[in-house]
DNA sequence: GCGGTGCCTTGACAGGCATCAATGCCCCCC
DNA sequence: GGGGGGCATTGATGCCTGTCAAGGCACCGC
């Protein structure tokens, strides 16, 4: 259990990756480690004093706010890894409410701490940095997919971020089940239900995905990839993102 | 020229808040201040190596990526005092480009050694931390505009935006001149340029605003709030976030 | 085995926004 | 003063996607 950061399979995408073996030691010593949580528990709640950023080691998490009308507002799925709560900072309450969408174990690092160890320690003091700077810049693509992007891209998008997401936590690139519902997706998208639900259809019908309920299998790569960016007009020989 | 930090109007906003005088002298060491730049000269370009983070001291800069089509696609519209280049630090390249949409004086950060002085200085690295928190917030603030709200909304969203940033700035909250065409709102949101001259014509029949060119007067502070929120169904004296 | 409840899919329809096209305005430059 | 280009506005049209509605399917508890 103490010594869990550096044998950890997400080492390389998380807080450790530059951190000396001995530096890790302290790092570990910040970081709790709580018991797998069932689906639909809540991390932090909007609202939440902020105290702590939560990364989980296994299974996906929702963040989202709630309108005043009640419904839920989907802002990012979080793969194992990708730092939760970093918007809590600002305000020092939680922007957004985090709530797991299966069973889910996660790593809870009190922000002050990290910060103190941050500075006794430069390379964890960087990623930090980098960690951030990577949820900036994952908003960003969002940005870029949910306001100038057709359906048909927003989704493509999204099955790609996973895709990439999953290969990189050593999962398969082609074959994956969805940890969200379609809701959830059409949520997120800003969508509805249905349209997702044409789409997938339509994608399955051009022989790009199979998909099953939650189960996806790409079946071309590089058409989904098209579908994404420069809708498919281009040739794959020829790229010109040169 | 070297106690700039300490007297400049952005001292709260920027990163020199809480961090003591002494230490403040050891940021301005750091801390590059270019004379003005005219309109449409770039700070960065997407792509280029990431060494330097930018502020503007006056002049509002937008930031955008460039389509393999060649189109613009604006990600941000940044006032004084709100750091720019951030999402570099990810890969080590600018993931966007910023261009300034008016004369514009900038102060270039080098990022190394704002992270040296970071260490060194706890209430400098805070603030640090603490402005891409705020990035971050800002840019899930605009994923819920973009994704789920209708395009009057999305109008009336970044219109309230710039009258908070304007009077945190020392403008008035009220009345105040865009400092970007219609076709980059129309962009950032989403929309086609017709769409957002319909909606302008329309908040200014309603009584919202008086628009003339790019002047903005906001009339019914109350009304545009409530085109922002609850769609308007929100009763002021009584309002449901309590 | 049965009914219930989510979740997903499919169909029909209407409305809103993008698109196309034309005009006007302002500013800059010649 | 005249011409040109960028920007903004306005109008007409058509498609796309949200909405409403119904039905199917899997899972669960009884």
């Amino acid at each position: 259990m103490q010594r869990a950061c550096r044998t950890c399979s997400l080492h390389e995408l998380c807080l450790p990756l530059g951190v000396s073996d001995t530096d890790i030691d302290l790092l570990e010593k910040i970081v709790h480690r709580s018991r797998p949580l069932p689906r639909g528990k809540y991390l932090f709640r909007e609202g939440d004093p902020f105290t702590s950023i939560f990364v989980a080691r296994s299974g996906a998490v929702k963040s989202f706010t709630v309108a005043p009308d009640g419904s839920e507002q989907i802002i990012g799925f979080h793969l194992p890894g990708e730092l939760l709560g970093l918007d809590g900072l600002t305000e020092g309450v939680h922007a957004a409410s985090a709530r797991t969408l299966e069973t889910v174990s996660v790593c809870e690092v009190p922000f002050e701490r990290l910060e103190e160890a941050a500075r006794q320690i430069p390379a964890l003091q960087h990623q930090l940095l980098r960690l951030m700077s990577r949820e900036i810049t994952r908003r960003e693509e969002q940005l870029l997919s949910l306001g100038k992007q057709s359906p048909e891209r927003r989704l493509a998008v999204l099955l790609l971020s996973l895709s990439v997401r999953f290969s990189q936590r050593g999962y398969s690139a082609t074959r994956f089940l969805l940890p969200m519902a379609r809701l959830d997706i059409a949520n997120f998208l800003g969508l509805a239900a249905e349209t997702v639900s044409r789409l997938l259809r339509r994608y399955q019908d051009t022989g790009v995905l199979a998909v099953d309920g939650r189960s996806v299998d790409i079946l071309d790569l590089s058409a989904l990839r098209a579908l994404a960016g420069a809708d498919g007009a281009e040739d794959p020989a020829h790229p010109s993102c040169a």
